[in-house]
DNA sequence: TGGATTCCATAACGGCCGGTATGTAATGTG
DNA sequence: CACATTACATACCGGCCGTTATGGAATCCA
């Protein structure tokens, strides 16, 4: 592979070693495995095959390499769900979210269950302005969610005793109690399970 | 060697100047606040009002303090889901269950969400035996839970598309939702629109 | 009263934490 | 070439971690 993958080298000065990109997808599998507090530098930097004052050159610090891992992690791993959102039928939504979500939290080799779930659940009290990210990104993509349900109501899609944004909200919590049993070692057919059960619930008009 | 027949109550040397459960009860707090790595001694002997070498005599260390706080946070807090294998149907049981977790997740001043989540989630490689012991806990409860739907089976309570143990996979997945939810600062009002979604949803045969 | 025993309080231990100072190597520019 | 600039590698920092040694205080028994 190319150490100098930059095709900017107008810069001055000794060129980096090391893919950024790579390094950052090598901490997010760290952050993803071990949690936010529970990832040591030491960690992050045997992972990503750099030094610690290379880390703090090119991310900042543990905090800031977080974000952007977090980043990164949106924009590949969650692809899916932005994709659903274009689904035909709200039942065809959630399916394409718990399926999606499956695939994300259970790809053998990779980390288990969802890093939103563990950044959310595992921060003590230093970890609070990552807490809070996690949790404010999750609002903002329920949100997306709920507008795409009202959208479905307006179909005619639901009976009237649901509404667009309980039934987010139901989803929601199905998918972080997937996110949960992934992180405990549940097998992908336990997963199946739950999804093949909650889509034989789907409310039908 | 020595014979424990006669000594009861004659104990010898200083008495100890606390209740040892109470102090378990405030380092409960502590580790249902916090989780167990982030959860450090000087939190919980501050929680606690003892000293350092008081909480290694009287719990051994951090790991046995942690796992004496679960049984008691098994004995008190999760009672609830005993008294829920008594209703007198499936849908009563679930209901039973997930009312139960609002009131243990949502009580007002105290800690937000479920130990068990926060515990098997959080915990990096220096948690692995808390996280088994967790993970081993819940596994002893689902099987209470699944031999309970099996008798509701028998009952005729389920159309033919449902298995006792993959609804309780199910039910598991909606309780460990709720409790990231509460866990992340989800109302009690939210909670209870998961709940009562669930619940328009149970299957009648 | 004088051990014997158990607990409390202070302080210390080695080790790891996130973060950095320092010196050197590699590049571009003149 | 010398110089500025940037990155590398090593070693180090203060601080907190879980844990424990030490010495004094409180109780029981003889």
């Amino acid at each position: 592979m190319e150490s100098t993958a930059t095709a900017c080298s107008a810069v001055k000065g000794r060129p980096r070693e090391f893919c950024t990109e790579q390094a950052l997808a090598a901490a997010l599998g760290v952050f993803w495995t071990k949690g936010y507090e529970a990832a040591s530098m030491a960690d992050l930097t045997s992972a990503m095959g750099i030094t610690k004052p290379s880390l703090y050159a090119a991310f900042g610090n543990k905090e800031a390499l977080f974000h952007k891992a977090l980043d990164l992690y949106e924009a590949e791993k969650l692809a899916y769900t932005r994709e659903a959102l274009n689904q035909p039928t709200a039942r065809a939504v959630a399916e394409y979210f718990m399926r999606g979500a499956i695939n994300a939290q259970c790809n053998s080799g990779g980390p288990k269950g969802c890093l939103g779930v563990i950044s959310a659940t595992a921060c003590g009290s230093e970890g609070q302005s990552i807490k809070d990210d996690v949790i404010a990104r999750r609002a903002s993509s329920q949100a997306a969610l709920v507008e795409r349900f009202d959208q479905a109501q307006r179909a005619g899609e639901f009976p009237a005793n649901i509404t667009p944004q309980a039934l987010c909200q139901y989803l929601y919590a199905i998918l972080q109690g997937m996110a949960v049993q992934a992180g405990s070692g549940a097998t992908r057919a336990e997963l199946e399970q739950v999804v093949d059960t909650s889509l034989a619930m789907w409310p039908t008009r």
